[in-house]
Formats: structure tokens, sequence, C-alpha cells
RNA sequence: CGGGGCGUGGCGCAGUCUGGCAGCGCGCCUGCUUUGGGAGCAGGAAGUCGGAGGUUCAAAUCCUCUCGCCCCGACCA
């Protein structure tokens, strides 16, 4: 085991106690266990629940209440109860051992931050009611603080004070820290919540080629991260705003219950968020079919897609969708099949414009001519310029608004009736979309955003004045790189993706203890003398290990142990006992294994810190 | 911010339409029996029915207002 495993949650003596029980050997409240206290089942916290509360819908929200993890306060607010916290601090210490290990240097900053910080860089208008804003009342004045949703601004701040030459640079610096962010509408038990627990890291280098390399460094420490908490991740490209390339990755874990949609190749392992993803080449060729004449049609009322392709009888695919944006104030105008989406990133990067938006009613108006809903390419008010996604190459005879207020154009055909400025790739990827990679095709996944790396260029070094001299004495702005995980996110994901009927599947890395005894005979002296023999070799072999002194049934016990999904289980039975052997069992397996109890403490902790290294089982679990 | 659902012992729920003793299951406490996959029997504790106001002889139930929670959508550095 590398010297910077996680340290232990080791059982502690009491040594108080045990005074108090030399002075007054019959201690007024009985402790059957007078030695240790935490890992003992009966001098824990472990309320566990049989049945699913009220307002709990996917299972890592059902079974982290239902194990006895977290406990809601209010609305995305979570208390951790004790397991809870085992696996958060485990996750978070498994974050900061490869922080460290990439060259990143923690700190803590304060979650309160002064106002001014955020108004200079325009971030208060930016996140709006997200940010938790309000007054402290100080002699004589206020101070308007607010909680800081991420760090951006201290930190450079910070350096902007402390760093001031090349000589210093690159530096990598983070922090594991309580976020706080007013979630309008909190959801998915700990998946949304207005304050949760991140990992923010930041970067400071002299030049992007420096910047790429903290970048990778974080990239990689990313992998290793997910890869030791045993959760399957997929990287995926995500738009990277100024610094423009290879800037920015989301770390994804696919789930039916993310709230994120990925876009992946299977066969070449091309990956991208929707905002990002390209869409291979198209196939343009128009059906052969006769071209009809344009026709003006009264569509009273119907303005959108469905209500127009309902009111024609015709699929909302044969409809040209004609959107009005403003490209840096001017308008231009966007068309898409009407059954797709338009990607305001890529119609932006054609156009080659830094602000894109949809254009106001009022300019719609006036640049069709006709009321919202009626815009069409042919025959508009006012000469724009005409942006066309691929797929509407390929539309014969299709519908358009007929820039006139409740009518439609049948028959519009491009080429013939109107030509774009440009085709190109405008739209959101769907599933079955050519990728943009190799020959095959994409599939589109629902995933659990839990980790983001970012180039951010100089956007807050040069609001802050965060600048440094080079050797020649010329002043630059550092340039800056973000780096984020949520720690929870990282357990509700794990969660989400791994687990059965009965409960949880913890790998070892993550589990709130790596072994449950379970004495059966909680009453036989004989079998909890062993049980508390097991646990005290097993803790001093390193081991987190608790166990399950309930004088409760069997069931009980198993059902329990099954719910929070502790790795392995140990029974320690009279059956097994009269043969001198416990009953070990994995999770994920059916069936238990004897072992002797001679020698049982090594074996066990033999097999728990090679699982824990490689998490082979639990991988391969579920065959 | 738009749409929908729900608030009744610790937890899950019935009762509300049609006003009339506040109930069920789980959990909890006591005793006896039981004891390797959520035991049985007997006894027991525990609820301002989310809150406020109103109607009524009488309100969990009807009316008005309000608070909270959950879901869908919009939003999400």
């Amino acid at each position: 085991m590398p010297s910077c495993a996680v340290p232990r949650l080791q059982p502690r003596l009491v040594p108080k106690l045990e005074l108090e029980n030399e002075a007054n050997p019959e201690p007024r409240i009985p402790n059957p266990h007078p030695r240790t206290l935490p890992m003992y089942w009966s001098r824990t916290f472990i309320p566990t629940m049989k049945e699913t509360p009220e307002g709990a819908e996917i299972p890592s929200h059902i079974l982290m209440l239902r194990a006895g993890l977290v406990s809601q306060v209010m609305a995305g607010a979570y208390t951790y109860l004790p397991l809870g916290l085992r696996s958060l601090t485990k996750a978070a210490q498994i974050v900061r051992e490869e922080m460290d290990r990439a060259g990143a240097v923690e700190l803590i900053m304060p979650a309160m931050s002064p106002v001014s910080l955020w108004e200079q860089t325009g971030r208060t208008e930016a996140f709006g009611n997200v940010l938790v804003k309000f007054d402290l009342p100080r002699p004589g004045r206020k101070v308007r603080v607010v909680l800081g949703p991420t760090h951006e601004e201290i930190i450079t701040d910070l350096v902007s004070r402390q760093i001031s030459s090349y000589r210093q640079l690159p530096i990598t610096l983070y922090q594991i820290q309580t976020k706080f962010r007013n979630e309008e509408r909190p959801r998915f038990g700990v998946l949304r919540t207005s304050e949760f627990l991140m990992k923010d890291a930041y970067s400071f280098d002299t030049d992007v080629e420096s910047l790429g390399r903290s970048y990778e460094a974080m990239y990689k420490a990313y992998c290793r991260i997910f890869e030791r908490c045993g959760v399957s991740y997929l990287p995926v490209e995500a738009e990277s705003g100024p610094i423009g390339g290879d800037a920015s990755h989301e770390f994804m874990i696919p789930s039916e219950n993310g709230e994120d949609t990925v876009v992946h190749c299977p066969d070449c392992g091309y990956a991208a968020n929707t905002e990002k993803a390209e869409i291979g080449p198209r196939g343009t060729e128009r059906p052969a079919v006769e071209l009809a004449e344009i026709n003006k049609v009264a569509t009273p009322g119907a303005a959108t897609i469905d209500q127009v392709s309902a009111f024609l009888k015709c699929r909302p695919q044969d409809l040209i969708k004609t959107l009005i944006y403003e490209a840096d104030g001017q308008p231009v105008a966007v068309l898409v099949r009407g059954d797709r989406e338009a990607n305001e990133n890529k119609v932006r990067r054609l156009v080659g414009a830094a602000r894109l938006e949809l254009a106001a009613p009022g300019v719609i108006e006036r640049v069709t001519g006709a009321p919202v809903g009626f815009a069409g390419p042919v025959g508009m008010a006012e000469k724009i310029p005409i942006y066309a996604d691929c797929d509407v190459a390929a539309i014969a005879n299709g519908v358009t608004g007929a820039n006139a207020a409740d009518a439609h154009l049948t028959g519009v055909n491009p080429g013939r009736d109107f030509e774009p400025e440009q085709y190109g790739d405008l739209r959101n990827a769907v599933e079955g979309d050519p990728c943009p990679r190799c020959s095959s095709r994409l599939t589109i996944r629902q995933a659990i955003e839990v980790g983001h790396v970012f180039k951010l260029g100089t956007k807050y070094s040069e609001a802050l004045g965060a600048r440094f001299l080079d050797s020649k004495e010329q002043l630059h702005p550092i340039i800056m790189g973000c780096y984020g995980i949520g720690v929870a996110r990282i357990l509700a994901g794990l969660i989400e993706t791994s687990h059965d009927e009965a409960g949880i599947l913890w790998p070892v890395a993550l589990a709130p203890y790596e072994v449950v005894l379970v004495p059966m005979q909680v009453k036989d002296e004989a079998t909890m003398h062993v049980a508390r023999e097991l646990h005290d070799q097993l803790a001093a072999a390193g081991v987190d290990v608790l166990v399950d002194d309930r004088d409760a049934r069997a069931g009980v016990k198993f059902n329990d142990a099954d719910l929070v999904g502790f790795p392995l289980r140990v029974v320690i039975g009279s059956r097994g006992l009269k043969q001198g052997k416990v009953e070990i069992k994995w999770r994920w397996d059916a069936a238990a294994e004897m072992v002797n109890l001679q020698g049982a403490a090594a074996a066990i902790a033999r097999l728990v810190a090679e699982e824990k290294e490689t998490a082979a089982r639990f991988k391969g679990r579920g065959r």
C-alpha cells in the first residue's frame, strides 16, 4: 500500500472511559464494549429505513436516505449522517491525494467574500439569483457579502497580490470546500443542492503552452480520481469559450437519471456534450420527387411546428424552421429542419459573431414583416443573411412561414426559391447522426456531470489585475484554468449506476466501512469474543470494519448490510464456529465462502487491500 | 417563473368527494415465546390532522389566505 493511502478512520482507544471504569468499576450506563466506541453498530448512528420516504424518486436519492447516509433538512440541503460522511470523506481524500500527486497545492478560502470582488468581474449580474447574498451588520455600516458559488474572484485576488513574477509560475491551487448556489429548483437528492462540497482548482500560467501542461495534469488527475472511485466515467468535449480549441472537458457518469445529455460514438470513442457535439457529413440529396409550385396557404393561429404540421397534415421534418437571431446586433435568419433544434454555439461560430441571441419580437416583426411564428426564407421584408443547416438542402417541397400573419408557403425548395449565404452544421446532434470522427453512428446518453476542466484565459486576471513580470520586464495578465469536481456527485453517481433491489453496491474505495462483521448470536459470549477479536485484528491491519452487534434477527442484519452495501460481509455464527470457520461474502456475489477462523483476519485484510487497489471484483460485478 | 401533485404519531399511508369518537402498517417501549434472510402473541406510549382566519351545534373533511415538500418544464459560471 502506498504511503499516501487514505488515512484510516482508526478505532480509537478511549482512555478516559477506562480511567472512569477504574475509579468506578460499575458505570451507571452499562457499556458492553468499553474498549472502543465508533465501530459498533449499536454505538454509532445508522438510521436505516425499510420504506422509501415520500419525495425520493431516483435510486441514489432513495438509497442514500434508506441506508442512513443523509437526511434532508430542507429542499436542497442535507445532513451527512455518519455513514454518508465517511463515504464523502473518502471521496474527498481520493481527490486530495490525486490533486497533490498532480502538483496542485491545497489551501482553503472563506465561503464568504465581499460583493465588490464579484462586481469587478460582472458576475453579480451573470449569476443573478443563483448568488447567495446578504448584509453583515457592522458598527455604523453594512458589509455586502456573497457566499461563494465558486472562487475565481477570491483566488485571483489572492494571486494578484502575492504573485508578480514569472519565477513564481506556474502554480495550481485548490481547495475542498462548501459552495453555495441558490438553485431555484433543487432536485434529485444530493445531485442538485444549494449547498454542496466541491473541489475547485485554479491554475496560473505565463503562456498558453504552459496552461496546456497544467490542464493536461488536471485532466489526468481527474481520470485517476474517477478510476480509483470505481465509477465508469466519460470525459466529453465541452464548449470552450474564449480560448477555443480543446479547452474544456466535462467528466460525466453515464446514467439514466443524469441531467445532462452527452453524444457518444461507441466505435471511435468521440464524446461531447450537446452544446459542443459536431455531426459528421450528412447526405444532402433531395428525394426524387417532382418539385411543386410555391403555394400560399392560410394557417390561422398556427405558429408552432406542431400546430402547423397538424394543420397542414404534414410531418414536422417537411417544415423549414426559420429562426431570427441577432449576431452582434445584426439580424440573421437561421434555417433548420422542423423536427430539429438549432445549436446557438454552432450558429455563432459559423456567423463569426461574439454574441448571439434570439431576436426580440419587435426585431422579428420588422425583419420578416410578420408576427412571430410566420418567418420564412422567401420574401422577407428586409434582406438579411440566411444560414441553413445541411438538412435543409435535402428538403423537397417544404413548408415555411410566409412572412405574413396566419399564412405559410408550401412547395418551397432550397436553391430554386431561396439560396442561403452558407450551409453548415447548425443543429444539435440526435441519436443515429453520423460520427464526425469515424464512419459510425452517434448515440445519445443521459449523464451526471461530476467534473469540469476549463481553460479560462485572462478574463479574471485582467478584471482583477493579476499580472506578472516576464524576464524582459514586460507585464502580462496571468493565464488561468479552473477545474471543479462535485464530491457528493461522485457518491450519487456511483450509487445511481451501482445498486440492486436490495441496496447499494459500494466499491471498497468509497464504502463507509469496508467490512461488516455480523455475529449471529449476540448473547453468546463465544461468538462475540470471536467478533471482537476479528474486529481488533482487522482494525489493526488498517481495515475499516463495523461490527453489527445489534440483538436483531439474522434477516434484519443481512438486509441492512445489503442496503448499506458494505463490500465484504463476514458472518460469525455457531454453525461455522463449530467447524472453526466464518463465512465471507462480497456484496455483489450471490454465494458465500467459508474460511478458517485461524488466520481469517489476515486473509480478509489481504482480500480487502487487494480489492481496494484494483476494484477488480467490483468492476467485474454482475458478470 | 409556468404546469401538476402532496402535507394526518418517528417512517409509509387510509380517512377529505358526502362534516359527526383520528385510524392502519412499519418502527418504538414492557413481558413471554422465538432465533442463519425484515418473527409470533399479549400489553403499552406517542398525533396542535402544515399554519392562520372563516362557515357550522360540530371541521382532518367545506371556504379564504398562507407556509412547506415533491414532480414536469424554463433556467443552470
